[in-house]
DNA sequence: ATCTATTGCTCATTTATAATGAATCATTGA
DNA sequence: TCAATGATTCATTATAAATGAGCAATAGAT
């Protein structure tokens, strides 16, 4: 059973004539004949009621044309669906890290959905490695990350700037200088975390060695240093988000703000309408 | 676009590899290789992403293959309902003569599209020369008549006696004899009907002529004998119906008794389901 | 870093299927 | 009864699918 013969069948079934129908498929009439008695011998069924010198169609030929148009319309709306013109549709599935998605990103979410009620959004954070590993391996179509990472298969765009802060328990002496960091408690997310390498190069410039606590959860970190216990380098906008952050001290220093962050996918990925305008609402948002 | 091609593109999707595709099509690899491109090129977009010796879908072809798998469905679907063990479906047109359709043919008709849900079923009233002529053509699936006209196009089974009786006004003198008719009125369904073929019969063997007016309806012809205005033969069942039945007398003649009638179809009919469980009740109910 | 097994792709060839056109058969309407 | 119409059959040609061998790329192992 082949869509040429469903045509066939639908045309003569329409018309009610295999002359009229090969007419309208700029064919043979004798091909339509055999291309037809192929389908019923195949179907187990006969479609038409050779009666005559005409042809009219059988009941289960009724019934068969039913899910013919069916099928055939189907299948222009599956052509359709994934030209080039037509809106984003789909699946779609966005990571990010864990500081990003706190930020503007619920609003800029909530919009798409709304504006492109057709694309089903699957929305998740993890590290940033993992995410490149996803994009990578297609099992995200985007992701937004603090690193601009090479790599053969990887796009990306900058997005925004994330403003760090230095944040301190309200009973701390204020601090300055990186020296004044030396022997208090330092908490950050593990080895790996770009806000991280960026405390932890400053402070080597200035060779402020210091040991630092990893704990994988901006909500402990914000915990812990509000209740005194010590010191983090954390996004503005996670801050601002956290309800405890008028009990925390807090200090930029030119070196440490600025951390540029990036929407990457996948080079090797075909025209995925759903994304591109994803990226385009992401880059008018900021 | 062919079905193989999307039979294809559905198994290359669900195993991630065109080498276990093929072996589960029982085809060779470069076969399938070929067909997909075919596809993709004639769609204008990558359904597959190849990405290292790998091959994952592309955005376009997770949609695309939605459409696929409910196309394929449908397909299954669509063999199945002209399947000869499948339920009794599609459209189901029967016609009758008016005076087969008052008696016990509402009930089975309920009685019918309860059992059989997913039957269409469309019931219309004629007269016979041109319920012959819609069965012949296609246009009825098949039609309850009083006359076994031979046609070699029609198949035709009796299923049941109509009663006829003889009805007068109440105030007209008792009717023992052909000739006690002459003179009066006569109201019957035109030229053709059965019924006055009949009568008309019965009083040519007796020499009774008399003129009939002819009246195409039965309820105006019961009107009309109940007011007083003359005689009519009509059946049992009929005039059971009519609620004026009291206001006229009833003769029942052994001459004028018995017409049988017949369920008749096409015999160029591929197998209908729906008819032939429609016969089936049909004879059961006599 | 190099090798190897795996995987998909290309291409020439064979095979199968579809399309064609002439001839035939059946039927309707003149 | 005959001419016109429409479907079908059949031999032939054209097209498309399937095959199998060789190639290119790459992920994972050594």
């Amino acid at each position: 059973m082949e869509f040429s013969q469903l045509r066939m069948f639908q045309t003569v079934a329409e018309y009610g004539s295999i002359i009229r129908a090969a007419e309208k498929l700029h064919c043979v009439p004798s091909n339509i004949t055999t291309r037809i008695k192929k389908l019923e011998e195949e179907l187990g069924t006969t479609l038409f009621i050779r009666q005559g010198r005409g042809l009219v169609i059988s009941p289960s030929g009724k019934i068969f044309l039913e899910y013919t148009n069916q099928i055939l319309s189907l299948c222009q709306d599956a052509k359709q669906a994934i030209s080039p013109q037509s809106e984003p549709s789909g699946l779609l599935r966005i990571g990010a890290v864990e500081s990003s998605a706190t930020g503007r990103l619920p609003k800029l979410l909530s919009q798409y959905h709304q504006e492109f009620p057709a694309v089903q959004m699957q929305f998740s954070t993890d590290r940033w490695q993992q995410l490149l590993d996803d994009v990578i391996h297609h099992k995200l179509d985007g992701a937004i990350v603090a690193v601009n990472h090479k790599h053969p298969y990887l796009n990306s765009v900058e997005i925004y700037q994330e403003d760090l802060v230095l944040i301190a328990p309200a009973t701390t002496d204020d601090i300055t200088h990186p020296s004044d960091l030396i022997g208090k408690d330092i908490f950050m997310w593990p080895e790996g975390c770009p806000y991280r390498k960026t405390l932890e190069d400053w402070l080597s410039e200035h060779n402020a060695t210091t040991a630092i606590t990893s704990i994988a959860s901006y909500g402990t970190i914000l915990g812990c240093v509000s209740s005194g216990a010590g010191i983090s380098l954390v996004p503005k906008g996670m801050l601002e988000q956290y309800n405890g952050a008028e009990s925390v001290k807090t200090y930029e220093f030119k070196e440490l703000t600025a951390l540029k962050n990036y929407f990457i996918w996948n080079k090797n990925t075909g025209l995925h309408r759903a994304k591109e305008a994803f990226l385009e609402r992401l880059k008018a948002s900021f």
